[in-house]
DNA sequence: GGCGCAAGGATTGTCAACAATTTCGTCCGC
DNA sequence: GCGGACGAAATTGTTGACAATCCTTGCGCC
């Protein structure tokens, strides 16, 4: 059926298609073709578009519409370098704050990834990998952070996910991981932190051997 | 004059009108109002008002408006602890980037915060306390960062600007900035990020004394 | 008197048409 | 052959009107 479309379908949409790759870097963003294509009027798209503008996932030009932005590997590295030090502190709030529960599910989470990187499913790992990190995000309960992350994150999924698939890179990341898990297990705020600094800091040595994302 | 009105201009008239005071936490901002008063279309204030949500300064629900976000205490808390460790990261950077040109400028703010602190210029002190952070953010060259940090800090202008008020802050944080340039100047990254760490906790400590803001 | 409820006003969301700007191809002069 | 001016096509920016939604107010009913 052509789908009646409200605005916040559109940003959902584009936004999506930006993080599958169907729209991808330095790919100029039409309105009319937009509107057409998401079945929305060009004032819904417009305002979609300058929205995803603020989100940094696209890049608008006076009188010259919108793009995909194309992040550089250094900038990649720059938003690495951010991430860090605010996974970092959410480490650290995490450690503080984690009920029981929310230590066995990390520990849980650690023991999954274990069995990953020995069972060779680079899959599973991977998706391990992503829900330990969101699991630490939720545990921090630290909302600006939180949406400090989610807008950076936005910003290199497709350096991230070139990233998991380097071969090897399970086996130096797990320990990492389970150490992660580790220092929270233990309520050590100051462990936690250093040890997700640590990760991140060696995803960041990392980042160059992936180098910049070329299309799918 | 009816002045011609252009969309940039409208996000930077409303953005100035908020951190100024004169839309008020809370406040409603009705699109017609601001385009009348802003002499500008309705679809500009409202592209204006979507680009200044992403910002973090308005809040916009579906069907009923905008207004201006209110942050409370606790949030500006948090939106402190992420500035902490991500100003802690610039002071870093800062140390290890930072031109013998750059260090004479540092070593001059410290001085002159000094002698304003001697004086009891609180005035003059709370510009060079501004003028420190931005200084060492510019060194520090990591855009990324950078850009985090103005939309944090555009969200609690109000907090910040009671705090550097407060009777007696001046003495406590005086040596705390010292300790900062110091650390950058003897290019001790780790030392740099502590002590920035260091002071913004201290920051933190003293919020809630401010309490939440009320109106000018 | 309080509560559900419908009508009215206020405000936002959407749309189609128009104006302004940029881009790109073409043609002319050199 | 090449550079610059001209013009048409493509695209964005703006405007006004209309539709949808929400909030308020006043009325009837319990």
């Amino acid at each position: 059926m052509s789908p009646a479309v409200e605005s916040g379908d559109v940003v959902d949409n584009v936004r999506r298609a930006i993080f599958e790759g169907d729209f991808v870097p330095g790919q100029r963003l039409i309105e009319v073709d937009l509107s057409s294509q998401f079945h929305a009027s060009r004032a819904t798209v417009r305002s979609a578009l300058v929205q995803l503008a603020g989100e940094g996932l696209v890049e608008r030009i006076q009188n010259r519409g919108a793009r995909v932005r194309a992040v550089s590997l250094d900038e990649a590295i720059e938003i690495s370098e951010v991430r860090m030090v605010v996974e970092g502190l959410c480490a650290a709030k995490a450690a503080e704050r984690a009920s029981d529960q929310d230590l066995a599910t990390l520990r849980g989470i650690g023991d999954d990834m274990r069995a990953a990187v020995d069972g060779g499913d680079v899959l599973a790992y991977s998706e391990l990998n992503r829900r330990l990190h969101t699991t630490v995000r939720a545990v921090a309960d630290q909302g600006v952070a939180d949406a400090v992350l989610d807008r950076l994150r936005g910003q290199n999924v497709r350096h991230q996910y070139r990233l998991a698939l380097l071969p090897g890179r399970a086996s130096v990341s797990l320990p990492q991981h389970l150490e992660i898990v580790e220092a929270i297990c233990a309520r050590d705020a100051s462990r936690a932190e250093a040890a997700m600094r640590a990760h991140l800091a060696s995803v960041i040595e990392t980042l160059p051997q992936v180098g910049s994302p070329a299309a799918t």
